[in-house]
DNA sequence: ACAACAAACGAACGTTCGTACTATTTTCTC
DNA sequence: GAGAAAATAGTACGAACGTTCGTTTGTTGT
């Protein structure tokens, strides 16, 4: 049972080099030295570098799931709840939960011309994020508390849109007013569909 | 003088090159077997691999500018031209002008966490664009064609990480509507903020 | 305590990477 | 068209890549 535990903590490493130098960039000789282990003694744990980025890749998954969506759903369903999203997710890439940024953005741009089956794994693990988002929209709208008019769909993409966006600006550009904007921008996008805000402002 | 036309045959073909596999994933091997010349005859153009990377994206530059800011450029500023550049922007992404999507989204998320002379000048390169993208809001302001109060460098994020987004949406999750999407969040944010169009909405 | 098994190791495989040198061919100049 | 210069090819290198192998070490169950 040990073997399970070694495995674990290789791919924990993993997932920040991955979230550094890219799933192509990790490197099995790199990852072992660095755990200071033998390049087949890893190696034994999976079967092909394939296997140690899909492995790598759920591993980022639970991490993910943790930090975002564990919290939030303890967050009253309904308005309350999306807006916790949006806090996690920014708060998440501002505590550098993954010290390269967003390993999954980081993914996605990576992969998103190599067909294959880390390819294949990251399209659904992100198709599953942005249904996630799109379901606590509707949640929200069948409690009553965003304009059931709005299409869930389209919003999704936008705050995720914005998510990237954030991440984008706060570690390429360094840009420190970057998470500041993102709320700023998400924000604005939710608060201005909230039931019974249409047309009220002053 | 036969040299120069060599150099950019290889360029225009290393860019989208890159655009599929990454400018890591660049190869030198791979790109002179492609282009059908020896290694060491294409590598003589180049006096290293970080060299060619950063050839590649002064390349790509060019063929972003020419194909997003030239057109634009030839439409009235102000506010019609603010339009231009979200066409041109998303038309481009649509039409691949470069064969993996946008480049420069790549670029980023490849080298945002890479330290060194690429990530440099990536970020130069970023940070000019949105700059140019806050300068046409600007001029869009200086013509009375949009609210004076909106801050320029806010809505110039907001532009960005909706390209961003469409590029992701359309290339990782191949969602066919996500040019549609991005179209009409973008369009909705604009419009939102000309001028005399200020809660006068329905 | 000992046998059975799992886990980690070190060395080596063939391949490809970027790079360096040297030759050969092609192109330009007069 | 000869000679200089530039461009391309050829070959080789050390390092690193992913992977395989046989062996040694460590853990586990009885």
């Amino acid at each position: 049972m040990k073997g399970e535990r070694t495995r674990q903590s290789i791919l924990e490493r993993a997932v920040d080099l991955a979230s550094l130098e890219g799933l192509e960039g990790l490197t099995i000789g790199r990852l072992a030295d660095d755990l200071g282990m033998s390049k087949s003694g890893l190696f034994a744990h999976f079967g092909s570098k394939e296997d140690l980025q899909l492995a790598t890749i759920q591993t980022a998954s639970q991490r993910y799931i943790r930090e975002i969506f564990t919290p939030a759903l303890k967050v009253p369903r309904g308005y309350p709840r999306l807006l916790a999203i949006c806090d996690a997710w920014l708060s998440y890439v501002e505590r550098g939960v993954f010290p390269g940024g967003c390993f999954f953005a980081a993914a996605s741009f990576e992969f998103d011309s190599r067909p294959g089956p880390v390819r294949d794994l990251v399209r659904t693990l992100m198709t599953d994020w942005i249904n996630a988002l799109e379901k606590a929209i509707r949640m929200a709208q069948e409690e009553g508390h965003v304009d059931p008019d709005v299409d869930a769909a389209q919003l999704a993409f936008e705050m995720n849109a914005l998510f990237f966006g954030a991440n984008f600006s706060l570690h390429l550009l360094g840009d420190t007013q970057a998470i500041e904007r993102a709320t700023r921008a998400v924000r604005g996008r939710i608060e201005a569909i909230r039931s019974g805000s249409l047309s009220v402002g002053a």
